[in-house]
RNA sequence: GCCCCUGUGGCGGAAUUGGUAGACGCGCUCGACUCAAAAUCGAGUUUCUUACGAAGUGCCGGUUCGAGUCCGGCCAGGGGUACCA
């Protein structure tokens, strides 16, 4: 006899418990079995699970189980991206320590991620802010060091001028700094760069590769990636003694170039500054904001004419040289030529500033005096006014201006990528120190892989804003590995995406001694299916497949694409609840908030907050929902179920409570169906064992292609068959199949009534239900009727029907000869064992 | 600004990839059971129309015997934009 309920309180601790004291899930390197490499991102301690990660680790956990069930050694590991900004700002505004306030978050969350039941290895767990990981991290960073990988050079930074401190992009609102409001100024600093251009070329052809991407994120990297061939040549001064090199991807346009602009902090710039006043307050307003790409492309485009001028180089014609706002160092050659007609930036400027906007590209030859209509045009045409380039396509043009340009000496045709190096340099605390000592005698000198790892004190100001390692009474010093005289520490930290650049390898193989094994990291690697978000399509797993690249190139691994499989889950949205406090927007979570009618209230004061867009869960706008209150109310699987129902996984999930009570209802009536289980019971039902085998056949192939929903649907439909149906051998199969199919999405409901039913043994260890493919074919099938195109009539016919018997059964309906009405017929269509379509 | 994605009933969505639009679930309505409620079970649920039928997949246009699906042009929302993770 089972019991009338399902009781999630009791059966979620006591499957949890087995499975651990069973150790179902440790992942044996040594095994015979294929290997199946799962893994979800790892999640950053915030505090507590939000239902984004419950979705993301869902996810994850159904096609672990999954591949279990097909005979899969599967390695489905968990760990946490420990260090970052949060906790320092929870160290300034609380008082906490950083590593403390990480470790108290990581046990919060491991603890509720135990109560979801997911089937991981918890015998690999680390945190990136144990030494025991960060210090590996140094090691691999000084061999990229060593292979010339690593470099410093001067590169801007937010400069908040009050709190003297460098900021985020995300601390930089509308040009202020978050907490000091004060103007956010550009500041250059020393600092550590990644060469992850030496490998663009690699790293875009290396997309090519990989089919189990999706096609989207390839496209967004390709794009990041920014391969262009362009002209790189030189204008020569006509009133001034030098030249200006300029690269541009539009050769074809050169006849259309009106002026010449250069970056704020372009040598031509900074000379002109010297003499002219009006020059250096003109750079040193470029200088006010920050530096985030859509702020400089966003910002009014402003402009200085320096009074230089150019000669055109095939025209002779003298151009004006301004320097511009919106022009980058750090891309192409840092100046350009600018053509107002075909470029929307180089259009506004011109049109704010006067200056000529020719027209060389047109739709027709004869379209050549037509003006502009407030816009560049910047797509394809014909080249008109351009000498001899006039009447070629811009292909063409592009061609024959690199060819002339080369065959008289004044540029050449390169090749520009839009990807820059990868700035490593953070000037904060809690992060891995970069294992490198500065000495006024031997220069930059790197730590001896002896001395690793370098630790972060632990007595560290978080009272004053800045970097508290640079302020640290004692921790710089130190001495130097070369001279042994005085030196001082390194005090900037990595970016917290070198920690996860690589985790996905330790977590393969975990030695002491060093950072992975190489033989034991090839058992594994690569990643069979990655799961996260779809906002690192591009850094993230950019900056992954580099890193994995360079230790490919320094003799670390032999794999040079981490992830063969990437699936991005869509985000889990909820709308934003704020108030304006001064400078400051201060947020509130859902929890806090109450929702009256189209407004809503604080519920510590009764004041009212402002209702913000609907925009994806985050930390830092607070509109984070918490799953333990639901896992107690409703327990773990109806909260799974929940979160594979319904909506697409590659879909955003806008958070409501409503449904999760029907997922709690559904848990219980599977109960009831599988306590109707019947060893006893004989006989064969044909249309249900016909109904469960399509079912085992679909439901796999929905889970392969995580298609969750749909999975869910389908056992749906057969919870619903088996309910109808008459005790029978097939009913019995029926619900042992379905318990079987829905044990990776509810594996304490399956393991109970495996249980009870007297089955010996885990259904976490038990085999996927085989499919008899006799059974997966219908024998009739419904025929769609259609006069010209809509629908009149359906029919039902004998699979494979001719196309001849199918239109004679349509022209016999009476619906369609009276739709028909007489009509001539023109043409009748026959799609077999789909539809007639007939054509008066 | 630029790159990428999404848009289908009251809601989440399905549609074998050009072939019956709305599977399945949520919600709601009605009914059964009950003294009553909960739970459970059954029926209904795109819109308009008394009906025949017509319209309908963000908007405008195109290709096709046939378009949610393909093409062109828009609109709206979201993600990324190199120091949020």
């Amino acid at each position: 006899m089972t019991a009338e309920r399902f009781d999630p309180s009791v059966a979620d601790r006591r499957w949890q418990a087995a499975w651990d004291e069973a150790r179902c899930f440790e992942a044996d390197s040594n095994s015979a079995k294929p290997k199946s490499y799962v893994l979800e991102m790892f999640p950053y301690p915030s505090g507590r699970i939000h239902i984004g990660h419950v979705r993301n680790y869902t996810m994850g956990d159904v096609l672990a189980r999954y591949r279990r069930m097909r005979g899969d050694e599967v390695l489905h590991p968990m760990g946490w991206d420990a260090f970052g900004m949060p906790a320092e700002n929870a160290a300034m505004e609380k008082g906490v320590h950083p590593a403390g306030w990480t470790y108290d978050n990581i046990a919060t969350m491991k603890g509720q991620l135990k109560q979801l039941g997911f089937a991981l290895d918890w015998s690999r767990e680390f945190a990136t802010c144990d030494p025991s990981y960060y210090g590996h991290e140094q090691a691999l960073f000084v061999d990229l060091y060593e292979a010339g990988l690593v470099y410093r050079k001067e590169s801007e930074v937010n400069w908040d001028p009050v709190d003297m401190t460098v900021l985020a992009n995300e601390q930089v609102i509308d040009g202020k700094g978050w907490r000091s409001g004060a103007e956010v100024e550009k500041r250059k600093l020393n600092q550590w760069f990644l060469k992850i251009t030496d490998f663009a070329e690699d790293l875009l052809d290396g997309l090519d590769t990989l089919d189990g991407w999706p096609d989207k994120v390839r496209t967004m990297q390709t794009n990041w990636i920014g391969k262009s061939q362009g002209l790189e040549f030189r204008f020569v001064g006509t009133n001034f003694d030098e030249t200006i090199e300029v690269y541009t991807t539009r050769p074809d346009t050169i006849f259309g170039a009106s002026f010449v602009a250069v970056a704020a902090d372009h040598p031509i710039a900074r000379a002109v500054a010297d003499t002219s006043a009006e020059a250096a307050d003109f750079i040193a307003l470029c200088k006010k904001g920050g530096t985030t790409a859509a702020e400089l492309e966003t910002a009014e485009k402003l402009g200085l004419d320096t009074g230089l001028k150019v000669a055109h180089p095939f025209t002779g014609a003298e151009l004006p040289v301004y320097i511009a706002n919106f022009v980058l160092m750090d891309y192409g050659t840092g100046a350009i030529m600018a053509v107002p007609g075909h470029d929307q930036r180089d259009f506004e400027f011109a049109t704010k500033y006067g200056l000529p906007i020719p027209r060389v590209v047109a739709a027709s030859a004869e379209e050549a005096g037509k003006p502009f209509a407030g816009e560049a045009e910047s797509g394809d045409g014909v080249l008109v006014n351009s000498d001899f380039l006039s009447g070629m396509d811009v292909e063409a043009a592009k061609t024959e201006v690199i060819a002339r340009a080369e065959a008289e000496g004044w540029g050449k045709g390169t090749t520009v990528w839009r990807l820059r190096d990868w700035g490593v340099s953070r000037q904060r605390y809690w992060g891995t120190p970069i294992p490198f000592i500065h000495c006024d005698g031997c220069g930059v000198v790197s730590v001896p892989k002896d001395q690793l790892p370098v630790v972060l004190p632990e007595d560290v100001d978080f009272s004053v804003p800045g970097n508290p390692l640079l302020r640290h009474p004692t921790w710089k010093n130190t001495t130097c590995p070369k001279c042994g005289g005085a030196a001082e520490r390194e005090t900037d930290t990595l970016d917290t995406f070198v920690n996860s650049s690589w985790y996905f390898l330790r977590f393969a193989s975990q030695p002491a001694d060093k950072p992975f094994d190489a033989a034991e990291v090839a058992q594994w690697m690569p990643v069979d299916q990655y799961i996260g978000g779809i906002e690192h399509a591009i850094l993230h797993l950019l900056y992954a497949r580099f890193w994995t690249r360079a230790l490919a190139r320094t003799g670390h691994l032999e794999v040079q694409e981490p992830f063969a499989s990437l699936f991005t889950q869509g985000m889990v949205t909820h709308e934003v609840y704020s108030r304006q406090d001064g400078p400051r927007e201060l947020y509130f979570t859902p929890a806090e908030v109450e929702r009256t009618g189209n407004g809503a209230s604080l519920k510590a004061d009764g004041g009212p907050v402002t209702i913000g867009k609907v925009v994806k869960m985050s930390k830092s706008k607070k509109n984070v929902v918490d799953p333990e209150d639901i896992i107690r109310d409703y327990g773990a699987d109806a909260v799974r179920w929940f979160m594979l129902s319904d909506s697409p996984p590659e879909r955003d999930l806008p958070w409501s409570e409503a449904g999760i009570e029907g997922c709690g209802r559904f848990v219980q009536r599977l109960w009831r169906l599988f306590g109707r289980y019947d060893a006893a019971a004989t006989g064969e039902d044909k249309a249900l064992a016909r109904k469960t085998h399509q079912t085992i056949a679909a439901v796999a192939e929905d889970i392969e292609a995580l298609a969750f929903n749909k999975a869910v649907a389908r056992l749906y439909e057969l919870t619903s068959a088996a309910e109808k149906a008459a005790p029978s051998a097939s009913r019995n199969h029926a619900i042992r199949s379905l318990l079987l199919m829905a044990s990776p999405m509810m594996p304490h409901l399956a393991e109970e009534a495996w249980h009870a039913m007297g089955e010996s043994g885990l259904v976490a260890d038990a085999a996927w239900p085989e499919v008899d493919p006799a059974l997966l074919v219908e024998d009739e099938v419904t025929i769609a009727v259609q006069h010209m195109g809509k629908l009149r009539d359906t029919l039902t016919a004998p699979k494979g029907a001719s196309k001849d018997d199918l239109e004679a059964l349509a022209l016999a309906s009476a619906n369609v000869q009276r739709s028909i009405d007489g009509k001539p017929i023109r043409k009748v269509i026959v799609v077999p064992d789909r539809l007639v379509n007939i054509v008066t």
